[in-house]
DNA sequence: ACAGACAAGTTTGCAATGCAAACCTATTTG
DNA sequence: CAAATAGGTTTGCATTGCAAACTTGTCTGT
């Protein structure tokens, strides 16, 4: 028989994606052009710090590319997915879409509470 | 105005869970009854150290059951889960069809190059 | 003009994590 | 008896994620 199952997938997955903050990060960002540091930090509910240090790390992987310039005087960030980006989010995608059919749907035998 | 998408979804995921090696070991443990640690450590490719310390925490969540016993004169360790980790399990699969849902398929808009 | 509040990020400090090497105890084999 | 194997646990370490504190600059009230 088949291995207990394909789930070893699992460990394949980019844990560059794969965390949380960046996975939302990499959401929002593969659904707009380009976006502003600010507005990261409002829908994603994520400190400033964090985000930052979050965004350093996909830009050191070169999965989105940041872009510092000056609206009127005041710095401004903003973020924008690579190709790269886009192709380890699709790949990180289609793992999970694996992963959630490997694991058993509930459904079927789980417990009625 | 409504988020971007619903992927916030994905800051709610279990953390427990959502590290590979341990949802690993849960995704062996939902399709048996009970599994020894040997097992477990081969078909996980996990070093005996590093499944012994995700086993610990593991257990601590409640989300398995280690019962330790004999075999002969040597130790045997026999891991399960029980029902509040099928339930975290069965809730992480749901808000990873979520997340995969969300996330946009690559299809569309894919590879220009 | 200047104190204080705010904006936009970055750096720092720290606790928690994941990982494997080393270790431990007991058994089997050469 | 020595060495290898089985079955795990503990230790040590480097990496992380997180928020508090800091930095630099602008704006407001008086």
């Amino acid at each position: 028989m088949s291995a207990p199952s394909r789930i070893g997938e699992v460990m394949a997955l980019d844990r560059l994606v794969h965390e949380p903050a960046r996975l939302l990060i990499l959401a929002v960002l593969v659904n707009a052009k380009e976006v502003e540091f600010g507005f990261l930090e409002q829908v994603s509910g994520l400190s400033k710090g964090n985000l930052s240090s979050h965004m350093g790390k996909l830009e050191a992987g070169g999965l989105i590319e940041v872009k510092k310039s000056f609206r009127g005087k005041r710095p401004l960030t903003e973020l924008r997915i690579t190709a790269a980006g886009r192709k380890a989010l699709a790949d990180y995608r289609q793992g999970l879409a694996m992963v959630v059919q490997e694991l058993p749907a509930p459904s079927v035998a789980a417990k009625r509470k």
